[in-house]
DNA sequence: ATAAATTGCGTGTGCGATAACGCACGGAGT
DNA sequence: ACTCCGTGCGTTATCGCACACGCAATTTAT
């Protein structure tokens, strides 16, 4: 590994010199310069990294803005998780996070958190945002210094300078879904589907890869539900709809964590055994509610790794000036019974 | 942060001192010593590990003892491009790896190496080993200099003083791969399923448990079949054998990476539309077969991941004295034509 | 009793990079 | 001729740790 003295040592000059090329600190002659550029490029130099935090007093401050941790089942607390583990094993390189939470159902809430972070966006390096809110946050983007890069984790927002997205292939994580429908009704019967609103994009892939894959299945019939409102109870109450008005479900399937809403409704009235359930996401009663067999496959997007990851890659970006993928897709897990404790370590 | 000079400010010594302590190197006074261990333990002081190596000269050397890259369809080489991950993103600790391949099916090969390995062990410092061989590879602990810790990957052997063993549940994968099957072929029919001799203590898990899950399943008739011989052709006249004497195989169940041999004869006879396969490993023959929907399900256990759990466990005990949980089991993933992709990333 | 060995401790250097500091030199301004 | 200032560079302290060295004060050996 070449160092800055071997680099001195050859363009004969001192590293204070070396150093001065190497940050554009100026004050170094023109053909010094090209001298010493020229070898950092034949040894192919990498700063060590440790000497380099080691010296550097700089931390790193990095902010989250993600969805409260209790929303959608404590769907939020996972990708917080692998954020939290990253932060430990980034703990020497001085990397700290200010976590900004919103109701991702208010647009006042989100709004007041983006002030709240942009007031402190002075002593910012980098942050990891997921843009459930796609109007909302592309103005808070507008707002956000241009310095300050940015990941995007679990949605996606097209026409954006992000770099990089961490999240799944929701249309195909939709058409594994009817993949495994399809097996456990024997390829024929109803087949409800919950549809959200407001509209969610991610979520609306999620559905037009199921209903892509029944194409061309004539024993298949899909109905689509709306779950209207976003309180607690209206995946319930969607379900409840659902049930009345069709006495032949084959199967549900529900492009989101809150499938334990759907599964407790056909538990209380007692019929999970006959209707085949398939959702989302690896949340605390969603997981119970696998166990017990009510549902039938979860899938998973790696919530956690989606955490774990983008920290990671803001890190690389900031911090060693490298270069990630600018999409990375997670895969997507399936989920059941048998295979469910290896996923919770 | 602590630090030694913390410390030693706090101790009323030196840094020097304190280093002794630390290091145990002796020449300090049983007061001393008390008293520094006694705030080393206040502060919860943990040596930077950035300052460290860069004042350590040592490099640390690893080795791996593992089967061909190129056995069972090139299912070793996905270990191995875990291990080479976790390598370069050890690089900077200095971390070196030599690796020892022998032939899986040769006593002799296996011993060999073993010796070779043995002859370098003066600067050996960890060891990760799949112990295929489970006689020779006890014979072989037995010689290995007690200093060095070692880690399993793959496969497991009771009674050893490994420090963890990375892989798979055996069993729990051949109850999953059951259920999988009992859902392909609408819990009714005639299953076969490979066995393997000579018997390899992980198969013969997966078969266990794949067995269970049908105990009470009257409708499903299972049939063994012994696969003799280790050359390349052995799977490919099992599976021929076996669809000789039954016409009216459901499906085929075969516990190893070597499924795609069986694929391949079943596309060759054109039965591959009306017979189940599940099998094991992302190799690449198992890959494509899988796309083309010859295989219906491979369970993968994360080889690659395996690899460089490995290694970053093996890292963790040698140079930061760090605890590792003994026993690390990987997610069983299930794999399809619609999530494939995902997992070749 | 005197030399030799051992104990108990401090000091100093180096690992590689950062960044502040300072020095010599030369041209411009008065 | 004098200061003043910008240019081009070298020197040095620092980050936290490891380790070799060295110096007293004791203890042990002869």
């Amino acid at each position: 590994m070449a160092t800055l003295k071997e680099i001195a040592l050859r363009a004969n000059v001192s590293i204070g010199t070396v150093d001065r090329v190497l940050h554009g600190r100026g004050r170094v002659s023109q053909d010094t310069v090209r001298r010493v550029k020229k070898i950092v490029k034949d040894l192919n130099y990498k700063p060590n990294i440790l000497a380099r935090t080691l010296s550097l007093a700089k931390t790193f401050n990095f902010a989250t803005l993600l969805p409260l941790p209790n929303q959608d089942g404590n769907y939020w607390e996972l990708p917080l998780k692998g954020i939290e583990k990253a932060q430990q094993e980034l703990d020497v390189y001085k990397v700290k996070i200010n976590h900004y939470h919103f109701d991702k159902y208010s647009q006042v809430s989100f709004e007041k958190t983006c002030d709240a972070l942009l007031s402190r966006a002075d002593t910012l390096d980098g942050l990891i945002m997921a843009p459930v809110l796609a109007g909302a946050s592309s103005q808070f983007l507008r707002r956000l210094p241009k310095r300050i890069p940015y990941i995007f984790l679990d949605s996606y927002l097209p026409k954006s300078n992000c770099l990089a997205y961490i999240g799944e292939d929701s249309f195909q994580s939709g058409v594994l879904s009817a993949k495994l429908m399809n097996l456990l009704i024997h390829s024929e019967g109803l087949v409800a589907l919950l549809r959200m609103a407001p509209r969610d994009f991610h979520i609306e892939e999620r559905i037009r890869g199921f209903i892509s894959f029944f194409k061309d299945h004539p024993n298949i019939v899909l109905k689509s539900f709306l779950v209207d409102g976003s309180d607690n109870g209206s995946f319930s109450r969607a379900a409840e709809k659902m049930a009345r008005k069709h006495s032949q479900l084959a199967g549900i399937f529900t492009p989101s964590a809150r499938t334990f809403e759907v599964a407790e409704y056909l538990k209380k009235i007692g019929r999970h055994n006959k209707i085949f359930l398939i959702g989302y996401d690896l949340v605390d009663r969603n997981i119970s509610l696998l166990r017990e067999g009510v549902i039938d496959f979860l899938i998973s997007q790696r919530s956690d790794r989606q955490g774990y990851e983008s920290l990671y890659n803001l890190f690389k970006i900031v911090a060693l000036n490298e270069r990630v993928e600018p999409r990375i897709n997670m895969p997507l897990d399936i989920i059941t019974k048998e295979n469910l404790s290896f996923y919770l370590q």
